[in-house]
DNA sequence: GCGACGGTTCGGCGGCCGCCGAAGTGTGTC
DNA sequence: GACACACTTCGGCGGCCGCCGAACCGTCGC
């Protein structure tokens, strides 16, 4: 047997109870986060917390840092957030769309814009890979490369992109989008152009996890270099509250 | 919430359990199972086969196919495949290298060639992958891309590859290799050289599933088209047996 | 029609899991 | 040194889960 049976299962466990789902979906915003604030985003005591972070650690799942009091962690590597992030997307593909209208006022910001663990996605990460591909930058139909114009297009934005190396991350990857369900730009290129757009202010960090808001700047300069229009909804944001969870719990533990 | 922690945690558990894991890594030879094959390889009765796989199906993870008394599963589609093999590299990742003899015997076999889901790996997938990039054949240092001598080649084979189509599936993708730590081929081209390798009756089944044997015709072409050496091992194959695991079991299901 | 056979359903058993409250540990602050 | 605070450990509770044996249901072969 080449790969147990009985690691993969436990693997899988640790992503295999909603809380701790919950967790890794909040770290798919490639930030580290406290114990705490955890246990107060899945709406779970702080013991519990706890023991699932400890699990997920010892697990491999996620890397932990402790700092004085804090205890802060994020998961493990990019491998695990693209494990993750497949794994939501397989797992709502046949999902009926039912959503709370709270949820689909929320989920709007999101879709115009969020960050993906370390590269951009929503509306304005598949906007940016289309009009990549339309101007002959993403090369190879699928967009998994980039063309000699694309690698000077990044060079004059001051970007230096990895030399392209066998068995390192991939430069140009096409990652699909939750939301949006096209593709938009991961890999290497992904997460420097993200670094790059907060660097210059072409965007901020929103009002709730992963969310992201386009800066005036950024609208320009998103205009001027690739031709996309990125009008922002601009309605005030609600204050992110706290709900009960408990009573769904069980429920969804169930197949 | 863009997507639900409750289907994450859902869809994680199907594969969470050491019996259902099993399951998924038997299906990943990409063939269809019936019930009672899986029943036997996992060791497990026959109704905990059944209700696993009905809970399987249930949640998306396998499609099946009623054939008279018979009910073959598969995993649901390459996605699907993918999640299931990028889990069982992460879950094996930080594994201490603990295996029996028998498996070091086993994993020998599947070391040297065996079948990915639809796609060749083991030292032969990952010679392969090489030789095709020493050649010029895949470009892009991450070998995700055909170069035109490497479209050249495949239709020099006679191979028809598909048109590469944004959204379709990728044309070629480099596949981490268990055994290897290096890349194999896959992607539309991998399937596409498997198929080609199977007609031609370059590679026959091994003795144990996902096994693969490369015939003396098959040693001939490699060598001739890649300049590849592909020394068989030519030890006698042990018989295939059944073993007892219930033991290992709930040890295994604790973290 | 009958028996063999693959698969399913049902009832029940042992075991682990996720949760919490209470108490404990270590860190930073006044 | 005392207190607040973040986190952990412990004990216990309710609940689900994975397994099996027994009985049952279709299908196939004779």
């Amino acid at each position: 047997m080449t790969i147990d049976a009985g690691s993969v299962a436990r693997f899988a466990a640790l992503m295999a109870d909603r809380t701790r789902a919950a967790i890794c979906l909040a770290l798919l915003d490639g930030r580290a986060w406290t114990a705490g604030e955890l246990a107060r985003h899945t709406g779970v005591g702080a013991p519990t917390a706890s023991e699932h972070l400890s699990r997920m650690v010892e697990g491999g799942l996620l890397a932990e840092v402790r700092q004085g009091r804090h205890r802060y962690v994020r998961l493990r590597d990019r491998q695990t957030a693209q494990l993750v992030e497949d794994l939501g997307l397989l797992a709502g593909a046949e999902e009926a769309p039912r959503r709370s209208l709270a949820g689909v006022r929320a989920s709007r910001a999101l879709a115009a814009a969020r960050t993906c663990y370390d590269h951009l996605a929503g509306r304005l990460g598949t906007g940016m890979f289309a009009a990549l591909c339309d101007r002959g930058l993403l090369g190879d139909a699928d967009g998994t490369a980039l063309t000699p114009q694309g690698r000077a297009w990044f060079a004059g934005l001051g970007c230096v992109l990895p030399e392209p190396d066998a068995g390192r991350r991939p430069l140009v990857r096409a990652c699909l989008d939750w939301t949006d369900r096209r593709p938009h730009l991961a890999g290497a290129a992904g997460a420097e152009l993200r670094r790059l757009c907060a660097e210059r202010e072409w965007i901020a960090p929103g009002a709730r996890p992963r969310e992201i808001r386009v800066t005036d700047r950024g609208r320009h300069a998103f205009a001027d270099l690739l031709g996309l229009d990125t009008a922002a909804p601009a309605e005030p944001e609600a204050p992110r509250t706290i709900r009960a969870r408990r009573d769904t719990n069980a429920a969804a533990s169930r197949g």
